[in-house]
DNA sequence: GTATAACAATGACATATATCATATTTTAAT
DNA sequence: ATTAAAATATGATATATGTCATTGTTATAC
């Protein structure tokens, strides 16, 4: 079992303030678990006993809607945390954790995280700064989705996950979605998602190779995502 | 001067956890103002230097979009917190919070709130309780946007409106908003917040009296609300 | 390697919603 | 009280987006 004080991915999460003595009990409490892609990490309306923290791989949070479809809220990689609000506020968990790939995930005891919170001024502190970010993301994300037509969201969330997940050795977006799933995360049906798609190549602002897609016009597809 | 451990209004939120000590100290250094109607009390983008608790009034949280239209993310009523998000992230200011009616507000400084933090462990957890609580609204928010049509956002939004505000002595929803600002709400034309307005009163699940709307069938509303 | 299923693409069409125009009513200002 | 301005209401029309159907393509399983 590997030792949390070694790990290299608590530096980029609320974890890099632990001291020691703390790092020490969440290596002796911890597990480590792998989940395969297309399985769930967390589940909507589910209770949480612990943090996941993410080692490495790709995930989506989404929420199912009273129609059965399926909304991504987030995307999700190495370094991110996960079930820390679900635990602060005592609520059941709000979003499904779906990985996109293999993921190697930690485990932590419910317990150590709010012993922690109460020892550990600046752990806590880190904790709402995350999840305060994390609001005022989904605040902008709201106005957005109420707002703007589905292409200026479409560009929107090319740029969006282009600096999550970066570029590969093609300077393709380094993940693999469907198109369904491109859809379902700018909140729209699934032939519509293609067609623009279709319709942004056509502008000379993104290239498409099969699933990965490749921006060549950042600035074009940010002027399209503002609305111009 | 008013005294913070004589108010009542702490009691619903994230203050109430304060010792004595704490609430003198509040009580030293706040300032209490008063916003009229369609005045400002925070503006996007602008720093904060404090927490506001607002003691009684109406009010909306609004964010401007990039084509100039107003999206309203949340009201706000007696009660309410405001700032600390913004604190907490130490990121500018998100939304605009503006009156719906003269609003009595108590500002307190930063500094008091960062030391309570450290200090106080309970009032640390509320408060994460507390943005954690509206990151999940926040989240359900950009899936009923995303996937509902408009006119059961618009159920959706009349009975988080009562819910919030409660009704009057004719069983009215308690706040006065234009037609306008409901569209801005649902993100929707004023002219089709309009129409389905009139298109809800002619299914029988509400009634129109000028500007103040009353919900005669609930669950006939929830109904709309869930697609059905 | 072939079969099978999942996914992507595209056209035709239906529908929801936005926009523009105009009339009416309500609210605010003098 | 009168006038002006803002807000509400409603029709006509345009546009964006969803839905259904069909074909081609790519992955997956045997």
């Amino acid at each position: 079992m590997s030792n949390c004080r070694q790990c290299i991915i608590k530096r980029f999460n609320a974890l890099k303030t632990l001291t020691n003595e703390e790092l020490e009990k969440f290596t002796d409490h911890k597990t480590s678990i792998i989940i395969r892609k297309g399985e769930n990490l967390m589940t909507e309306g589910s209770a949480i006993n612990g943090l996941y923290c993410i080692k490495d791989g790709k995930g989506k949070l989404t929420k199912l809607n009273t129609n059965g479809k399926e909304q991504i809220i987030k995307f999700i990689k190495g370094g991110d945390i996960l079930g820390h609000r679900s635990i602060l506020s005592e609520e059941l968990v709000g979003l499904n954790a779906i990985a996109l790939e293999d993921m190697h995930v930690c485990f932590i005891p419910k317990g150590d995280i709010l012993d922690t919170i109460k020892e550990n001024t600046q752990f806590s502190l880190n904790l709402m700064k995350n999840i305060s970010h994390q609001l005022n993301e989904a605040n902008t994300s709201i106005s957005q989705m109420a707002q703007k037509p589905v292409k200026d969201r479409l560009a929107e969330t090319l740029l969006y996950l282009e600096e999550i997940f970066g570029i590969d050795n093609e300077n393709c977006i380094d993940v693999v979605l469907t198109r369904e799933e491109i859809a379902n995360t700018i909140g729209t049906a699934t032939e519509s998602a293609i067609r623009l798609l279709s319709n942004l190549k056509k502008d000379g602002v993104i290239d498409l190779m099969g699933k990965r897609i490749k921006i060549i016009n950042k600035a074009g597809l940010k002027n399209i995502s503002d609305g111009y």
